[in-house]
DNA sequence: AAAACAATTGAGCAATTGTTCAAATATTTT
DNA sequence: AAAATATTTGAACAATTGCTCAATTGTTTT
């Protein structure tokens, strides 16, 4: 089978749009919050909103995105959702980003 | 000066907008290809959009936000603009999401 | 200095994103 | 079983994004 001579140097199929997907949720001043939060320790939806100053409903609609990239895991307690960091990689990742920009 | 309770647990003015602007320039395929490719070396602008197969338009907008956000550095040779990662941190923080997601 | 080549720029536009709002669902308490 | 609490859901809408196209700028070649 005969490849074009681009393949070999790009990301492809599943392998660009899981990574593109990692970075995209990242890539946003809400979900990196919550992302930041979630890397000290679970926390509730309500308590996310709270932290974040946001709505339940947005806080919400950022959860879902992050629970279908896998990067969250939550589990039911009573009324509360509890959210979690799915995998310690991404706060891994995190850590070695902001320690960069840390720099004072 | 007092802070409110929320501040220490979040992200903060200029190191959130950094963090998430540097999360944001990866969170899309055309730039992660870009990014991708210059972490094995540096390429002009036309070799960009040859390997990419995109119009040199599109690859020149997406070379200048990257340039913007200090994630490329650029130097014309002749005609040509020759374009390199600005810091070798990028490619760190690539290659261990790739490595993540490579598993087969 | 004219033509050719390499790349950028800015306006315009369709697609995507992030929020709000109202309504729905799930669980516990009374 | 009704009310209260916690959270989610879906539609709607404004804001942002990523591309195209035409025009422009910068550099080299003739």
């Amino acid at each position: 089978m005969i490849e074009d001579s681009q393949t070999q140097q790009l990301l492809e199929g599943e392998l660009l749009e899981n990574v593109s997907d990692f970075f995209k949720a990242l890539g946003n001043g809400t979900r990196l919050q919550i992302i930041w939060c979630l890397s000290r320790g679970e926390l509730k939806s309500s308590e996310l909103a709270a932290i974040l100053q946001m709505s339940p409903s947005a806080i919400s609609h950022q959860l879902t995105l992050l629970k279908n990239l896998k990067i969250v895991s939550v589990r039911r307690e009573g009324k509360n959702q509890i959210y979690a960091l799915a995998d310690k990689h991404i706060s891994q990742v995190l850590d070695s980003v902001v320690e960069h920009y840390e720099e004072d």
